[in-house]
DNA sequence: GCGAAGATGTAATAGATATTACGCTGTTGT
DNA sequence: ACAACAGCGTAATATCTATTACATCTTCGC
């Protein structure tokens, strides 16, 4: 038994069978895609699935946790570009949007809320590893800002809840709505980044220019 | 027959059957509860549930929308005892708060887009009966405000949206964490006031009081 | 009290699907 | 080429629950 062939074989086996069913859960959600739908699409039989996953749960387990990441990378970036923060904070509303309204990612949001009534831990572990690490960065960030001066009308973390709100309240509507009437103009985004702009107080401070020469452990 | 009494007595059990039925969707959810619970809880018996709802669906479909009420009368009423626009608004974030975080509505909202994925339909129709209402109603507001002098920073819909989405993001949050962590202290609530009165431009007009001389079909 | 309409409780039906068991087949390393 | 073994396909199991059917019991006007 050479493993590293083995290896490769289960693990081609299980890229199909995840595959299949993200595809699945995504179109029919969990409760109504059949391990033997997923069986079907991705070739392979019952007892291999069972043998990788252990059971139905295992394959969600795995398919939500394979494509729930926080937004920290996109704060990261987004901030490392610097400019004024207006303008930071545009760029990363444009990739928070793509993040967040991603279909694939509403579908998942919609699987866990529906799980998170049956086993309250799953939802809580996808929670913490979406949006709460996303509120710590965006917390940081702003923290940061102040730190260089910058005056803010309310503590950063509040902030952070309410320009992540911006987004999430998107993606609540998506997840009901199913996209009835949803715009997504870069108009709309920009007006919200605006709008935060306003109330956050950071326009006050617009000549301020975020460079990269102190300390910075974002 | 005496229709009366007949109707009573139905509609008595029709009461302990919607009674059961949400007490029992809300905790267990849809899929969960079998009309063998609801009927267990409720007395009577599987016959009578099927005389008066049809099926399963009938059950949820009467248990749901008797629930889901829009926040125009909230907005009316906060609208209707006058004050600044600041006050208004921060009526307005109280009574929102505590409708909206109802553990029974956000026990409905997860059902609701848990069945959503299979019956777009019936989530659409939720999302009309409360969602898009208020908004609606909110335009109203701040569209009224605008024609009394107010200036704002951005079209009436667009705010209406933010200001919503304030208090949906907060639902989203506890319908997928189950409120870990969740803070509900007025404080919280004025700084979002707060914020929202930054943003839309409403501070400046500090001073308008707004009363009721003027026509006002809201 | 009586009789009939309607409610009840129980049991049967029927279909779905997670999970397990098992014999078969193709691949692999020698 | 071959022996061992991992994955395959199928079928059996076992349970669960919406829905229907039916015989019995209540209720209520008379």
């Amino acid at each position: 038994m050479t493993d590293q062939t083995e290896c490769d074989r289960l693990d081609r086996r299980r890229r199909a069978f995840i595959e299949a069913a993200r595809e699945l859960f995504v179109r029919l959600g969990y409760e109504r895609t059949t391990l033997g739908d997923i069986v079907d699409r991705a070739g392979g039989s019952l007892a291999t699935v069972y043998k990788l996953f252990g059971n139905k749960e295992g394959i969600l387990e795995v398919v939500v946790f394979e494509k729930a990441s926080s937004g920290a990378t996109l704060v990261r970036e987004a901030a490392e570009k610097g400019g004024t923060p207006h303008e930071i904070l545009h760029r990363l509303a444009v990739s928070f949007q793509a993040h967040f309204l991603d279909p694939e990612v509403v579908a998942l949001v919609r699987i866990v809320i529906a799980r998170s009534v049956s086993d309250k831990d799953f939802a809580r572990r996808f929670f913490e590893r979406t949006a709460t690490r996303t509120l710590d960065s965006l917390q940081q960030l702003f923290a940061d800002w102040q730190d260089r001066g910058i005056e803010l009308n309310a503590p950063p973390h509040l902030l952070a809840e309410l320009f992540l709100g911006l987004f999430v309240s998107d993606v609540h509507a998506d997840a009901i709505s199913h996209r009835v009437g949803m715009d997504n103009s870069l108009e709309r985004l920009r007006a919200r980044t605006q709008f935060f702009v306003m109330g956050s107080g950071v326009l006050e401070n617009k000549n301020a220019n975020i460079s990269f020469e102190g300390p910075n452990g974002l």
